[in-house]
DNA sequence: TTACGGCGTTCATATATATGAATCTTATAC
DNA sequence: GTATAAGATTCATATATATGAACGCCGTAA
């Protein structure tokens, strides 16, 4: 194994989930690295301009990190088909429209569109995680994949925007309830006021992200609507993954 | 120096500018690495989700990579002050809006904005690079550096899509060009049909990159109008970044 | 089926790296 | 201006890594 590899890799993780830029001494505490040996390592980063370095010295995250990053997108396809259905959706509800995975217990973004116009524009959360059993998005994912997997993709621990701790006997049938309606809803459990609809999207191999829209709380009565856009969107996406929309 | 860090980033590097998964043995003579030590240092890459591996092994750039670069455009504040600029160029203009900076003698293009509606919708240039010297954005960045900084920047051994040679009294006077304009202009450049306008936004530290739009030759007669909103703003970019707009 | 060729994988060893302690630098308080 | 402290940087050495060669695997062709 190459310990410096996955040391820089950790490194980077680190940087990128911090919201400041982070001196060394911070970064070899919270990594359990020797000051020296990570000093070695962050000078390769910034040599390669994945890391930038500010005086006095701190790091962040570098443009070539960006770069290699945004392949991702353009290598799995997703931007290409995911892109024009989240800006047919933002222009027929106006609302922000977005698009996610599921990785380990939290629900990635991948993908955003905010509304035309100079409506509200929600901060930016394209490369976000939050907790999947506590998002519309997360919870799309979940619902179509069996309670042995679900399993795996959650953590308990997290209590919602309420503080209410999630059972995995409630999330079951609150999945139930997903697979019945078609789509998942979060109303508040992330942030108070915010209201989410998702509908997920399958590839041949099963559940593939889903594709979801915020607003507030208070600017809408009925869900049935917004939801049944949202279920076009998502179903259009899964013909062109090549899966099939569950019954 | 830590080689496997540095050839780590080169191998993601070189795997995110392919645009096909990348077997051992092509990365290993690419960046002329003997078999074995491309094979440790994959393995740890894969195994931070760094890089996924298709089977037959082939690989790509993951989710993680995507996640940390994502944090490059949060961290350096950019995405929250061009992005609603660039909704309001897209909702103005009907067209394409992009930001992109200097990387080395390339323009990196950061954001992007579609026009609202099901109107055309170019390929998705989010963290693509192309000649600084060819493009809209390049050149609106370069004109405020002066002579010799913009030899840095610029490799003259590109052509442009016409097949024509930039020489450096050429670009020096389409440079001087653009600062009695105010914009750069690219007319089939980089590809054929396609033209775009673009104006710098600078920070206090000088030009901090360029605000520009793309859109079809055909479709535009005069330029000055989408100039003048080009312009606007990046003005209003430039004064968000705390820069001055030169005379 | 069998032989072949290309690729991926493993392993022992020469070699480069990781590290604790010392040094230097920078920011802060007096 | 000086003292102080926190952090960054350097350096010699113990240690982990990089690598060439050998092996195993899979697809292809005879």
């Amino acid at each position: 194994m190459s310990t410096s590899v996955v040391r820089a890799i950790r490194i980077l993780d680190l940087i990128a989930k911090s919201d400041q830029p982070m001196p060394l001494a911070a970064i070899a505490e919270a990594l359990d690295i020797p000051r020296s040996t990570a000093h070695v390592i962050l000078r390769d980063l910034v040599a390669e301009s994945v890391l930038t370095c500010g005086k006095p010295p701190t790091y962040s995250v570098g443009v070539k990190a960006f770069e290699i990053g945004s392949a991702y997108l353009r290598g799995s396809g997703i931007a290409a088909v995911v892109g024009p259905e989240l800006a047919r959706l933002t222009g027929a509800l106006r609302f922000t429209a977005h698009y996610a995975i599921l990785d380990g217990t939290e629900a990635l973004y991948l993908c955003k569109e905010d509304p035309p116009g100079l409506g509200i524009r929600l901060a930016s959360s394209v490369g976000a995680r939050l907790p999947s059993h506590l998002t519309a998005v997360g919870k799309a994912s979940l619902a179509w994949l069996g309670d042995e997997a679900v399993t795996e993709h959650v953590s308990l621990k997290t209590k919602d925007a309420s503080g209410q701790a999630v059972t995995m006997k409630r999330l079951s049938a609150e999945l139930a309830r997903v697979r019945e309606l078609g789509y998942a809803t979060d109303d508040g459990q992330i942030t108070a006021g915010i209201r989410c609809v998702a509908a997920p999207a399958f590839d041949a191999t099963g559940p593939r992200g889903a594709i979801g829209v915020s607003f507030l709380s208070s600017a809408t009565e009925s869900l049935a609507p917004i939801a049944a856009e949202v279920m076009e969107s998502a179903a259009r996406v899964t013909t062109l993954l090549g899966g099939e929309s569950p019954a």
